[in-house]
RNA sequence: CGGGGUGUGGCUCAGCCCGGUUAGAGCGCUUGGUUCGGGACCAAGAGGCCGGAGGUUCGAAUCCUCUCACCCCGACCA
């Protein structure tokens, strides 16, 4: 493509209103444009990107027996309502105005759908059905540029079991595809253990880039290779101490001390002799949850046990329930109206201080075993940097990640509200086992510029790269230099080359050199005329930055040699 | 949905507090000329009812009310 003749708006101030690199290169490089808050069109030059993308997504999933369907995004809300998930998407879900019709934010209801009138048999399976389509979601809060957006490019695949066994094997194969996916696009990523959430399912795990415009912390350990989402990371820490010697329980005045801190200081003990008491409403039933000193309660520990609807309970609660604010509250005394449950590291520990259940005191020698009955111990705790590795390994890092794939063992949750059944050797009837795989298009593209850049512009890897190379005629007024430039963009293609000429006359060689760096093709092709005159032609590796003189001749070779590897 | 911020030529912004010529700058764009290896120079141009509506005032980009849009933090996130 000629840069003279192309529509490539290339635009040198940052843009106003992008923050992250990625988001910033992909306006200025003309990637994209924003039509409206989490809407952007891909311009040309950003849909070659996208489209190798999604090649190198279609080989892969090819490569496990994937089959690709093209799926509507308008679908009747009936079906939605078939799993109940109109409700469960709320908001989320754009709902079409003039008809019973809502834009799919994903597509597990389709692809049950057509499995429930034809997967009759335990014979027709396994099967991999996927798609690389528009999905639709109203967005609270869009941001980021295409991180967050409302309507997006998703791969989406479902599998399709007769057992559990047939499912873990086509979970399996989609993790190793995944793999395969982010590293042929450039990508260094965390293959986490994820929350399952609402989606619901047995097992789950997330590919994660580091990077500070994500929005997921993830708990990594470089020495052992383990990683997980924070929402499930644990660590090795000690359990509280305790003592041989079980004081009895003592009342204290500790005024003005609301927070563990505070408690800690004035009773001058350390914060791990603390036991800090949460007050949750599950439901009419309050629960109390007790943790060890300054420990946070990680929130999707607490909804694995009591499920998603519990919540915190309200100030007022509070002192209804306990007679006293938050900061003075405690378990003793409260187990007949109370669940009472803790967090692991205080298991039989004693020698505690806790909340008194009356304003400004607090009790010593709380004593786990004796004094409070504990329905149970789980892990509640959130994980902290420094921390020891669950595999005692190495330390834990908290890094800040981009979510960019999401596999699923989904089991029968669609295929039982929709009744999607086969039978299965002994004609017994079954609901189809499921998994659901997800990858962002668009992610990946912000991904790889957020790993890929530096101050001047994109640094495409050769997968992505919309064009394997970038020819500048350095003086479109010397002959010379314009026959020779112009020959190179004729030879190139014929050894299977895509070529962007900047042949723009009128434009000075600065520029050609900023505009070929933002636009970030992995390596320059530069003909002036002093190199030329000396039967030279100069090759500017974009991600090095090394730059070498090859003699005329052997142009067309040391490219193909670069472009090829 | 809570909190904060911003809307002024295509882009980045100044002007607004403290109302008062014809609303500015840089970049980009057009024309002519000079340049031609790291976002050139000279000259001449085009381009704006200052996000929208209402109000106060002799007079509003500027003050007041409402509204819309976009960005950021939080909540939310299959």
């Amino acid at each position: 493509m000629r840069l003279s003749q192309g529509f490539f708006p290339t635009v040198k101030e940052v843009p106003a209103d992008a923050v992250i690199p990625s988001h910033q290169l992909m306006i200025r490089a003309g990637l994209m444009r924003q039509l409206a808050a989490g809407i952007f069109s891909f311009l040309p030059f950003g849909y070659n990107v996208m489209k190798k993308v999604m090649q190198i997504i279609r080989e892969e999933m090819d490569a496990i027996g994937g089959q690709e369907f093209h799926l509507p995004a308008l679908n009747p809300i009936e079906l939605w309502e078939e799993t109940d998930r109109v409700k469960a998407f709320g908001d989320i879900m754009f709902h079409v105005k003039n008809r019973p019709m809502v834009l799919a934010p994903t597509h597990e209801e389709v692809i049950t759908a057509i499995a429930k009138n034809h997967i009759k048999s335990y014979n027709q399976m396994p099967q991999i059905w996927y798609q690389i389509q528009t999905k639709f979601r109203n967005e609270p809060r869009p941001k980021s540029g295409v991180l967050r957006g409302r309507q997006f490019t998703m791969k989406d695949s479902y599998s399709m079991d007769s057992s559990w066994e047939g499912l873990d094997k086509s979970y399996d194969l989609h993790a190793e595809a995944y793999k395969k996916i982010y590293t042929r696009c450039g990508l260094s990523f965390y293959i986490v253990g994820a929350s399952s959430g609402a989606m619901g399912g047995s097992g789950s795990q997330e590919f994660m880039v580091e990077s500070n415009a994500g929005e997921d912390n993830l708990a990594v350990c470089e020495e052992s290779g383990y990683a997980a989402n924070v929402e499930i990371a644990t660590s090795l820490v000690p359990s509280a101490e305790r003592y041989s010697l079980s004081e009895p329980l003592k009342e204290v005045h500790t005024p003005n001390c609301k927070s563990i801190d505070e408690v800690a200081a004035f009773l001058k003990l350390p914060t791990n002799r603390c036991a800090k008491s949460l007050i949750f409403m599950n439901g009419e039933q309050p629960v109390l949850v007790l943790m060890l000193g300054n420990n946070q309660l990680n929130e999707s520990k607490l909804q694995k046990v009591f499920g998603a609807d519990i919540r915190p309970a309200h100030p007022e609660e509070l002192i209804e329930l306990t007679g006293a604010d938050a900061g003075s509250i405690g378990p003793v005394g409260l187990n007949n109206k109370f669940h009472i449950v803790a967090d692991n590291r205080l298991k039989d520990a004693n020698g505690l201080v806790c909340g008194a259940n009356k304003n400004d005191f607090h009790l010593l020698n709380l004593d786990m075993q004796r004094d409070v009955k504990i329905e149970a111990f789980y892990d509640f705790r959130t994980v902290e940097e420094g921390e020891t590795s669950p595999d005692g390994k190495g330390k834990l890092r908290i890094v800040k990640g981009i979510e960019v794939g999401h596999i699923f063992k989904l089991g029968t949750k669609y295929s039982d509200s929709m009744k999607a059944m086969f039978l299965d050797e002994k004609g017994e009837e079954h609901p189809i086992i499921m998994g659901s795989y997800g990858i962002g298009v668009e992610r990946i593209i912000a991904c790889h510029i957020e790993q890929h850049h530096d101050e001047n512009g994109i640094k495409w890897q050769k997968a992505l790269a919309p064009y394997d190379v970038h020819l500048i005629s350095v003086n479109m007024n010397s002959p010379e230099v314009v026959a020779k430039a112009d020959e190179l963009y004729k030879l190139l293609p014929q050894q299977g080359i895509s070529v962007l000429y900047d042949d723009r006359s009128g434009v000075t060689a600065g520029f050609k050199f900023k505009d070929a760096d933002l636009l970030g093709m992995p390596l320059q092709i530069i003909v002036g005329e002093k190199n030329l005159k000396n039967n030279l032609i100069e090759l500017k590796d974009r991600n090095s930055g090394d730059r070498k003189t090859v003699p005329v001749e052997n142009a067309v070779e040391e490219i193909v040699a670069f472009v090829k590897n």
